[in-house]
DNA sequence: TTGGTATATCGGAAAAAGTCGATATATCTT
DNA sequence: AAGATATATCGACTTTTTCCGATATACCAA
């Protein structure tokens, strides 16, 4: 777990948002149908977000690099949620450490 | 508290470092003599990490406008210790927020 | 008041991040 | 096999960040 990367991956509203809009999937995605055990599609973090494909992809995979979501691909989908350990984990370092 | 303007200041090695050494500073800078109620001068701070005098200043500026430390000017020095409230309101704000 | 010391601010060069359009790859459907 | 759809990667351009040296400001001491 690499601190620095996890407030790099941080400092930008857009990937914010993203991660507040995992959080509750149903809530953010209701397009979405299927059960969200998976996470959300790239396609419909895209719409919202406004920005255009090959940016929230690159935004996703530096996510995951980060340790923050994971990806999950099904079919011709890739479905990202998040990785609430990196979170936790995230909290106590700041606490414990910072 | 703007929490992406925090982020910001947390995604940079040296400042992450300073935030670290200001957790405890009678341990990591015990050339300082007096009572550290007030904190840690600029001048310690510099030569710990190396950097020049303007960029450590900058950074201790950029620091207190995020919130996390705040600054006393003593004679000619300014002394700078954690805002251990704002670390508080992060940890709060990633678990019930992000 | 004249230096000396500590810090802040300014201007700039280099590196990194943000963001896009174009293209590549993977998978599905027919 | 061929086209359609979803995502990833590449190359380029712009904006931001990093970090410096030079200079300004504030305070102290003689």
């Amino acid at each position: 777990m690499n601190n620095l990367e996890i407030f790099k991956a941080l400092s930008n509203k857009s990937r914010l948002q993203i991660l507040q809009w995992l959080k509750e999937p149903e809530l953010h995605f209701p397009e979405q149908e299927s059960g969200f055990e998976a996470g959300v599609c790239v396609g419909q973090i895209q719409q919202k977000t406004g920005l255009t494909q090959s940016t929230v992809s690159e935004y996703l995979s530096m996510l995951q690099r980060a340790g923050l979501i994971e990806s999950t691909r099904i079919g011709q989908w890739t479905y990202y949620k998040r990785n609430e350990n990196a979170f936790q984990a995230l909290t106590m370092f700041i606490k414990k450490e910072l």
